[in-house]
DNA sequence: TAGATTGTTAATCGATTAACAATC
DNA sequence: TAGATTGTTAATCGATTAACAATC
């Protein structure tokens, strides 16, 4: 049973540094943390990693000794819905689709690519990381035949959109997308926009400052 | 001449999509943009469009026409530093770092990937998407030689901290972090960290709520 | 001109941080 | 007990939005 708690962006964000933080500690046989200790290594404030702990935990922190590390790696998995994995169909075997089917660490944090999909006769029919590609028409059928809620598009962006409004036609409720073109969707499906160009755009910056300190 | 504007990190994060957007209206032969339209197609306010473009365009909008589509292209490639590259190195060629090495997309966003490192004998000395790469031990000496500022981290976990700590005894600036572990490094490194763990989280919390609708 | 659009100043909103009493 | 740590309430900070005069 999920607490019935929302996190903002922001804090929801954080958890996947809280969860490795705590998987670590507990690999050295920690059995307790202090969100004192945890903000530190994290650069956060304390008082934040307090209320963040506070929304997803089940039992408070005790003062002295502070969380106890299994039951927060618990909480926090559960919250993240880690356990009970999502099935998602990729679009768009090039480069970048292909390392996402061969990410294994995915499992991990409860994705699951059941199939991919391409236009491209070459690849079409081939198995790749034990995932099998289908071609691009086969994709509606395949996706509400098997309940599927994900889509993942690795598409150039020239096709991008209207993959999203295949993918919507289909049924699907989120979209995860590699590809730099804002989509347009009901309002109903998420769109997470996986913008490699803005942390690009961060680093050229610090770069140029770095340089003009000199 | 750059103007010495500092953009919050949000804002920041607005240029590629704005960038993307006044490229497609380039092509369509569009002159000229308002603010108020971009907003819209954008799902963004329009005064906060106003102040991003008003924050880095040398000259003002125009009351009535809008933006110059090209102008404000220029600008925003200037700020961003698309038009002088960057010279990174890329380590561990894994699945993600050889979706990352034959990424030509980076190329347009400035930044130029010139030399891959690995610890595998057998992946060493290939040259993949046309890129060499060179076993880890000749990271410092190279990246020093080359006068090399980013570094890219696409090892796994257990591994990305001594990785990060080579690159910055190289003298490396800046480094792309692919992996979820929290990176300790020296202030003046900058760490931008590309956490898809994130990214999953939110699809997953999407889908719990939308399930629990109906 | 009238209307669309700009840029600026003030108000709002929301997240983070500070202060502090409670407790093991 | 004393001290570390918790959780809560209030203050601060910063980004976004609203209101509105200026202008082509």
């Amino acid at each position: 049973m999920n607490k019935k708690v929302t996190l903002t962006v922001q804090a929801l964000q954080r958890m996947p540094y809280y969860l490795q933080y705590l998987r670590k500690a507990k690999e050295q046989g920690i059995e307790s943390v202090s969100s004192t200790s945890i903000a530190k290594d994290l650069k956060l404030n304390d008082v934040l990693v307090r209320k963040d702990l506070a929304a997803i935990s089940t039992t408070q922190g005790k003062p002295k000794s502070g969380f106890a590390v299994n039951e927060l790696i618990d909480n926090i998995e559960d919250y993240l819905g880690y356990n009970n994995t999502m099935d998602a169909v990729l679009v768009g075997v090039g480069s970048l689709g292909r390392a996402l089917l061969g990410n294994d660490e995915f499992e991990k944090y409860g994705l699951n690519i059941v199939a991919a999909f391409d236009t491209d006769e070459s690849i079409v029919n081939q198995i790749i990381s034990g995932k099998q590609v289908f071609p691009l028409k086969r994709l509606k059928g395949l996706v509400k035949r098997m309940h599927i809620n994900i889509g993942i598009i690795a598409v150039p962006g020239e096709f991008a959109q209207d993959v999203a409004d295949l993918l919507v036609g289909s049924g699907i409720k989120a979209i995860w997308n590699f590809s730099l073109v804002k989509l347009k969707v009901p309002d109903h499906v998420l769109v997470q926009d996986e913008n490699l160009a803005a942390s690009l755009a961060k680093l050229s910056l610090h770069l140029r400052d770095e340089m003009e300190k000199n």
